[in-house]
DNA sequence: ACCTGAACACCGTTCAAGT
DNA sequence: ACCTGAACACCGTTCAAGT
């Protein structure tokens, strides 16, 4: 039974999610579909494309997510698809450096970004979703320097950094949208 | 003359700088010096370190930046921040990409950070921070992208992409800020 | 179509030893 | 204090060859 490219993308997962993006090499996804590094190169061109269907695989589902109430703006909807994003990249080890980096070579492509700017314009959709890439990826750093702590027994001095960063990425969502009503553009 | 700290993140940046982040090796700082790669570890743990150093002497000279204007409210002078830090992001090769990374570290104990809390308040300056962030990373993306279209020689779609990022970049800091004197946070 | 086996040109880091 | 030389355990990618 071959692999397919749906197989080596569910595999590349699996290890970023176990080993993290530093230690997600070819080689040890190949390892993990006990297959030689090289027979991935039939699947995918290089390593960078495979991280690309792993982000596109990551971000899936994130649309067409909550039915849209009728009774909210634009805006409600686009901070339900912000929140959506941001907690499909915390739901797997990395997954918002590995978002990030692959969204950024083609940032305006992607449907996530067109279902925003259709919902705040495009100036808005670029706002949010920078906003929302950056702060998922300080949440997992922070959350990597903590278990680090754990692990080597540092004190903690914050008891609960999870739900603290939580709000404090909501308040700043929250910012950027009363911006947008205030045609913070110029508009 | 042996070398001292400060050399080798100076060869660093101009290793960086030439040769962008991906080539940007311990090897290959030691070569730039005329060294052994062993040599490095007299002066910095390990490259993570350096990195950290290297985007220290990225933002160094953003603060103080411009004076400030009596006349103007905090959001003009954050405003002035923001852009500076773009600037200098952009002013050395994968800069974003280096400064982001060691950045997310260690966010709320960058000079930046609490110089633009200081003004628009925690939230405020996290925002503005991770959107800054984020702008110039798909800037630089982006542009590499089109210095790679241009040597293989596909037709570049846009005649100035960089002044409508730049322009971009405005509009989104125009909406963060708009947002602010909105009270967006809900205060 | 999918994979093996072997190779090439690299990495970061450690460590004993030199001066 | 600063560096050399050699080694260890890795990388991504290519390519001829097998089935």
């Amino acid at each position: 039974m071959r692999n397919t490219l749906a197989d080596v993308v569910a595999a590349a997962l699996r290890v970023l999610d176990a080993q993290g993006l530093e230690n997600c090499s070819m080689r040890r996804v190949a390892a993990e579909l006990q297959v030689q590094p090289s027979a991935l190169y039939h699947h995918v061109p290089d390593k960078q494309s495979l991280l690309a269907l792993m982000a596109d695989e990551i971000v899936a589902g994130v649309l067409p997510g909550p039915a849209p109430g009728a009774e909210r703006g634009g805006g409600g909807r686009a901070r339900d698809i912000c929140l959506a994003l941001r907690a499909a990249m915390l739901g797997i080890r990395d997954g918002a450096d590995v978002v990030a980096t692959a969204a950024a070579f083609r940032l305006g492509a992607s449907a996530v970004e067109q279902a925003l700017a259709a919902l705040v314009g495009a100036d808005g959709a670029r706002t949010l979703l920078l906003y929302t890439f950056g702060h998922a990826q300080s949440t997992q750093t922070h959350r990597q320097a903590a278990a680090f702590g754990a692990l080597v027994g540092a004190a903690t001095a914050d008891p609960a950094p999870g739900s603290e960063l939580e709000a404090s990425f909501g308040r700043g969502l929250d910012i950027i949208l009363a911006g947008l009503r205030a045609g913070g553009s110029g508009a």
